[in-house]
DNA sequence: GATGAATGAGACTTCATTCAT
DNA sequence: AATGAATGAAGTCTCATTCAT
């Protein structure tokens, strides 16, 4: 009895409106009324499946991290090599081409800042920080293992994940990073910190 | 005659406390009325001097580059060695201690977050980046002068802004980064990368 | 055949939880939702067994009153002497112990207020006003047989009803009067007031 | 410098159209844009001159009581005989005629039945009934003075104010009492209860 | 009988800005 | 130079109610 939940369904639409909205004019634009002109709804719909707006944007960075940990997945099962998984988390943030979504990225920005006020969203993000370190030392510490050598692998991790965070930071707002060559760049950069960084 | 005028003294007062707000609420706590609460003066003072938010924010991130660099050739006087005005420059931006403003950080990520919304903010900081891009590549020029070698230097400079707003970002929001640990970490990939990123 | 109705009892168990709510939390607070929260059910339900919101509002009214007209008579059928059916009128609205609901008190005086706006609730509460004031003054009455005098019963029964609404009033909101004793301080009143205001 | 402040007028201003709309429409309708209105200002403008609504709502009762006393000194001056003060008392709570204010009634219906849910408005409004019943007893013990008999004096303040309490409630929703009558029933009582609750 | 979806109105509040002094 | 008054737009959220199943 009762009309079916479209719980699941409306609350992706939501998120989606909200990461159109955030992207294309920014965190504070992303007002109740922008989401819900976006997806077409009420603001009253809205609050009909979020309690929250605070509870809109944790849900919106769950989304995010759950569609990067997917395109990581996804290009690391095409991956040849033993660079291979470590280009494949690479590319899962900055390349370009299929799979690629422009709009996380400005996303990611605002939620970086946001994160800085502290609440639920910032230790939900320095928990999704924590994640994809912890995912990234895994991908290094089996290419060390192949090369026999021990390295400072969380540190390097570290290092990486800067890396991403600024280029996503300078390709969004500067001319110093030329269009679609970020993750190049940034591959080339781990291989080197990679292959240099070894204890002697 | 009058009375002597104190717009640059009073622009200044409202520019600091637009930066303490900044950084210990956050941007969109900045408001007017917030400024002018810890500026101790009214709001209708602060459209006096400025026409408008915007260029307070303008005046904001104009006076934390100017703070940067008097910061980095501060350091840069006392520094020795051939690394000195790269470390210089790293410092500036990320040790602690005398000179540091911890402030100026949060500030930084907040205003790179707004440039993503383009207008004159959005030009300002890029204008930013690529004057210190440039000072960076210059600080390269004369490393690489001394060993005689040829390096991609400008992609190099590139890479490490990236890592120091990376750097930012994450030390900020994140436990992956030890407080403190910040400028010696990213002093020594920059060696590492500058070492290693030499043309055969 | 359809499955039983329940109206009876759904209708019950929407009135208490509104008496709880609005003693809880006050009028404003019983919206439909909180409601329905209380009673463990939706808020289209609500609507299915009520037309309105006001139609909620009556049956908690008559809810209360019938509450208030058993005890009334439960505790005239213990009570002895005299004085004992007075008594148990006071009681039944002031005294502690068993069979008092606390929640009540809270709720005539919210229904109080919101009778001052008129309209069906003000009628009912005017009738329920009506009611018990003809009941003490029959009361008042056979006290009065007894000693053969005349009074100006309807006048005093309205100041009896006075004084138990405002120590109504008082003791939900003020310290002036201790708890448990208002029933003990109206029925020294009251027994005060019926001996002198005799005719002479 | 400065344009002149009209705090004190506006405040007052607002506090009248407050009372004015909380008497005619209730509080629930008291709504700050109902206010703004019948003020005949913006609703922004409430805000700026009264930080909360419920700053708002202190300032009515404050007002309220302040009215009161103001009235009940008024009266008092007039007073003749040893009755003079206890039914200066009552009339400034009651009397209709020359200076009576019968929205107040309603609005204090309204502030009692708010009080119930505690906070600050509660507070004040048991400080308020402290206060009218320390004068009360202040009243009642100069007259017992000079009958130099000894009386339950702060038991007898709380049940007149009771009893004033009640007729407002009463009086307003109800037909028991004929309009007028009040003050003078009030009264009647007071003295009955005065003169009977005498130690022997 | 019962429920989840959906809505439009309106609540309080904050904001950047302008005006009068 | 400086301030308080004033405003209109917009923000988030709650409410009572209706609709579809």
């Amino acid at each position: 009895m009762g009309r079916p939940s479209n719980q699941a369904q409306r609350r992706a639409q939501i998120v989606d409106a909200t990461i159109r909205v955030m992207a294309g004019a920014g965190f504070d634009a992303a007002s109740t009324s922008a989401i819900a002109g976006e997806a077409g709804l009420s603001t009253s719909l809205l609050h009909h499946h979020f309690s929250n707006k605070a509870a809109i944007l944790a849900a919106v960075l769950e989304a995010l991290a759950q569609r990067l940990l997917a395109r990581e997945e996804q290009l690391r099962a095409r991956a040849r090599g033993p660079w291979g998984p470590l280009n494949a988390f690479i590319d899962a943030h900055l390349a370009l081409g299929e799979g690629a979504s422009p709009e996380a990225l400005a996303c990611w920005i605002w939620i970086g800042a946001q994160a800085l006020k502290g609440g639920p969203l910032a230790e939900a993000y320095a928990r999704f920080n924590r994640e994809r370190h912890a995912r990234l030392v895994e991908i290094l510490r089996a290419l060390a293992r192949r090369g026999g050598r021990r390295h400072a692998l969380p540190s390097l991790a570290t290092d990486l994940i800067c890396l991403i965070e600024g280029h996503y930071q300078l390709a969004a707002t500067s001319d110093l990073i030329a269009p679609g060559s970020a993750a190049k760049r940034v591959k080339r950069s781990a291989r080197l910190l990679f292959e240099v960084g070894v204890s002697p």
